[in-house]
DNA sequence: CGTATTTGACCGGCGC
DNA sequence: GCGCCGGTCAAATACG
């Protein structure tokens, strides 16, 4: 167990309840972590900007419940008085609810089987029911890939993030009014998948749940805004919270970072790959530093030349 | 007609 | 072993 969370509280970023362990991306964004949000690219498009839940309550447990792979009843109490994510989930990871399955990058999700030589499996493109197809081999389980969730307050269930999703299936969800939505991405490369619910405590908060790394570009956005930063959404985003938040502690790495060492066990290199470049944290009172190319955006520091055929 | 969504069935993991 | 639950599949359906 190499899991670390890390409280992440610091004037700089005003992050303060973002943590991860060495999979995953927690964040739980307050109004002003919203902002960094998009420093960072991401550009949600919520019919109300920013109310965040920001005490943590029942919404919060039950999303950590859900980070955790934790289908059951079960929830761990956390304190209604926990404002920090973090403990919360430290509280998760004391009691061994988080998971600590072995993670890949999305593209080696399907089987080996199934996988192609691109290193991005086919699921779009999937054969019929096959029974191969469906039953995993024995003893093999399920990669669970890095996750990024988030609680944004919207009207809207489906935030646009300029990639185009399938709906693949819908569950009740227990102990909650609402459903939840599971998509997949359209690219036949892609196997980033995506969770939508709503808090049960508050309607108003959608959460999602992002799993994997793209492997493409956008495909832009129908507001024709900012491509560029879109292009960075997920595709950036795990790999880049396991750089700057990896279990070494809380450090903003102003150097490259080898996606080797930023996560040796949980990132699969891709062949030909030597590393990922880091970039640093968004510092909004720091200019110059980091001059973003608008045809590649943030995905340029994430994605190999060679994964972006497109 | 091609694509996206809906929805019931199915499967695997996990706790008891 | 059984039941519950999350996640996924795939046929049916809807939509542009």
């Amino acid at each position: 167990m190499d899991k670390k969370d890390n409280k992440v509280d610091d004037p700089l970023t005003s992050w303060s309840s973002l943590c991860t362990d060495s999979d995953n991306v927690y964040f739980f964004g307050t109004r002003d972590d919203t902002s960094i949000l998009s420093e960072f690219g991401w550009n949600f498009q919520p019919s109300e900007p920013a109310g965040w839940d920001r005490d943590g309550g029942g919404g919060f447990d039950r999303m950590v419940e859900d980070l955790a792979g934790n289908s059951n009843t079960t929830t761990p109490s956390i304190p209604e008085s926990t404002t920090s994510t973090a403990s919360a989930i430290d509280q998760l990871t004391a009691a061994g609810k988080i998971t600590d399955e072995p993670v890949s990058s999305s593209c080696s999700d399907d089987p080996p089987e199934k996988s192609t030589a691109s290193g991005c499996g086919s699921s779009a493109s999937r054969p019929p029911s096959d029974t191969a197809s469906k039953v995993k081999k024995k003893g093999q389980k399920r990669i669970r890939q890095p996750r990024f969730a988030f609680m944004t307050k919207s009207e809207v269930d489906h935030l646009e993030d300029g990639y185009r999703w399938r709906k693949y299936g819908q569950k009740a969800v227990k102990n909650s009014p609402f459903p939840r939505s599971y998509y997949r991405c359209t690219n036949t490369k892609c196997t980033v998948k995506k969770r939508v619910e709503r808090s049960s405590e508050d309607s108003s908060i959608v959460i999602t749940t992002y799993e994997g790394q793209h492997c493409h570009h956008t495909v832009g956005f129908p507001r024709g805004g900012l491509i560029s930063h879109e292009a960075a959404f997920t595709s950036q985003l795990t790999p880049l919270a396991s750089q700057f938040y990896h279990p070494a502690g809380v450090q903003y790495p102003q150097e490259l970072v080898p996606m080797s060492t930023a996560a040796p066990e949980s990132r699969q290199i891709l062949p030909g790959e030597t590393g990922y470049q880091a970039r640093r944290l968004p510092e909004t009172s720091q200019p110059g530093t980091t001059q973003l190319r608008t045809d590649e955006g943030l995905l340029g520091d994430i994605v190999p030349p060679g994964m972006r055929s497109r």
